[in-house]
DNA sequence: CATGAATGAGACTTCATTCAT
DNA sequence: TATGAATGAAGTCTCATTCAT
């Protein structure tokens, strides 16, 4: 309707229009995969949120799924833009650039739609099982590099103990992924409880992993777990 | 194999099967709504993994959302007593208590196929927002009140640092719930990649966690996020 | 409604109904896709005439285009039996026995619904490839082996001049298809005009027929075709 | 190429082909139809064989099913033309004629790509009446009137014996068609099994009718059709 | 109680047709 | 005129749910 108002001054073109709908259909996507899921979202909702009918979308994407692959593959390559970019700013303690590259990826990507990527991933990557090895390629081992070389170059400058690096790294990810799985499922839900408040949960988070990894000597806490009672 | 117990007092199998139902039709379903989600899983293979027709389904739970929250509810009741049972086990430092409470838990649900329910809550609480609260009341304040009373007792006793309290329980937990993700997601797609070792990632988080809490000076790792180049 | 009525006598059971649904249903699908083609039957209406509900249909048919391939099996199979059957009738002359067989097949074929199959084959052979070696094999190799046998036979003993057996076959043929496919097409449209009458019109072709295969000398007839008259 | 002909006079290639447009289409909607039928053909289709945009078969066109009328009036237009001419070439022995004339049928039309005019005919005159009274009144009756008056004439010169006439008009006709009907569905369909030869087989046809249509006495064959065997 | 045949609302997808450019 | 982006009615197919047996 508004489209069509000849008195709209900033109606767009059919082709400026043809040109941006790709993405507005891919944001629209995202937002309603993330919302509701894969299966329970309307390829008609995904067409009406981004402002088009249902035989528009299919007009840019085959299938569902294909826009859904389209989706994850779109918004992981811009998580991989951002890693790169992140990592080309090395510099400083070691200490220091992981402090750096948590708060930095957290402002361009946790907080930002794209976070509702990795919800996406965790619902639905068994049954997209060709996104799994493109997501692993793509995103989880480069992530892995990165901040497993940074552990690494703090061990290697005596900055930080010998720990495990790759269990290390996945403590260290854990709880922004985390944050952002948590934003997109409770953190969405009007409910009262305790709310994650990301900035001081990261402060925290960053406080006490890198006192954690730093060197100093430090008894071992190792406890078995408690015995399960069995029932008289 | 059971009708040849001889204490067995000649219970028919049918009738045992009968009472036995609720249960293995909840445990196929927590499967699939772990495997595929709930939108795409079919009432018909729920029935068909517990070994029963389609309509005996309908004879235990009235329709495909009831049976679901009934499997959330079930799984998280089940949660909620292995809770229950540790918090009772409360003795030793905190650091140890945390260690057991940590390696304890991963044992009796991360280990376990409830560890599934997590992934389950993640993707549909959005969409049964009635499950929101029981899980926020019956699971997260009861883990928050158990996990950030330690950390308290330890603060107090002095053997941890002043930190903020809800914040650390976060960063406690997100490894935990992270490796029960992965598990039912990636770590289910045959694909290569670093593997997620949960044995020596929870001693690993362990050691990281109690180390980033104990007392003593540390200069704080304080870094801004790296400002993103504009385009020249 | 009536299937549900306690009164009725002839209710029959639900096993009962199952077993004549795939009968049922071919049934129904035939008359639709001779009436109207395959793309122009929406499955609905093949259910419907056949009495259930649509998605009946796809419990004994995987996809429309199944139901189809089914339908012309289904009803080559019948005329393959039908062919067999008449073939080894062979006694008599070669004349009578001609006779006879495109009189049976008149009976068992051109007169009942099957006669819609050659509609269909000759409609939509060009959209489902995979029947047309299927109906070459089964369908038209034997029969032109019997007729062309009953031909060969007759020229043999003298009692045919000695024809062009394939062509002679086709010709052969061509009269009865031909009137198959009137009568499903021209002929079940209320028009006016000269309508074919089976029975005098299978004489007639009978009679030329013979008589054209009949051993006599006879001087050719041979013409070229008319020139075309360019514009001037 | 036209644009270099010294003759014409400027006439842009633009002009010219708006002014070809409507036989283009028609030539794209006509192969398309007799290929796949009526309903499984998208206008897009047919748009694009001609060469142009789907926006414009509707400025020439104003829905499919109008191009559907169009295309079938106009081949049917074109077989008049043709019988017309056809039959005023009128001459010779009545042998002759007949043979002149299916000779020159299909020389013009079975050879032609208007010969899938019958396939369409067949496959949707039940879907489009009103083509149905056309047809008969522009072709059936006007064909059948032309090839019944050279039988008669044969007859009432004694040439023919005395069949009748209807009927032989009907026997005469049903192998072109026939072979127009195999044109375009088996025999365009790449299978092995036995290929229609237009010329031998027009050939043979014509010698069998003439023969059988020629003055003889000759016994008729008369056969009752093989009884049914009941299943013990 | 248990079964599974049957139903029909609803979701995906296609495509004839329109209309701004 | 010609284009092709956009629309939405309509068709195919699925699956939660019912109910006669």
């Amino acid at each position: 309707m508004a489209r069509t108002d000849p008195t709209a001054v900033a109606t767009p073109t059919r082709q400026r229009r043809k040109e941006a709908r790709p993405q507005e259909l891919l944001d629209a996507a995202l937002e309603l995969f993330v919302e509701k899921g894969f299966a329970a979202t309307r390829s008609e909702e995904v067409a009406a949120r981004a402002g088009v009918s249902k035989g528009t979308l299919y007009l840019y994407y085959p299938s569902k799924e294909e826009l859904f692959k389209a989706v994850v593959r779109h918004n992981l390559s811009a998580l991989i833009a951002e890693g790169t970019e992140i990592a080309e700013a090395f510099e400083g303690s070691s200490s220091e650039l992981l402090a750096v590259l948590i708060n930095t990826w957290w402002e361009r990507v946790g907080n930002t739609p794209a976070s509702g990527i990795f919800k996406i991933m965790v619902s639905e990557v068994r049954n997209f099982p060709e996104l799994a090895q493109f997501y692993v390629n793509e995103v989880i081992l480069p992530a892995h590099q990165l901040l497993g070389g940074c552990i690494e170059r703090g061990i290697r400058s005596g900055e930080f103990r010998d720990v495990p690096i790759d269990d290390a790294v996945h403590v260290l990810i854990a709880p922004t992924i985390f944050m952002c799985l948590n934003k997109h499922s409770f953190g969405a839900c009007p409910v009262r409880g305790p709310t994650m408040q990301p900035d001081t949960m990261l402060a925290t988070q960053l406080e006490l992993m890198l006192r954690g990894l730093e060197v100093r000597p430090v008894a071992a806490a190792k406890a078995a777990p408690i015995k399960k009672r069995k029932a008289a």
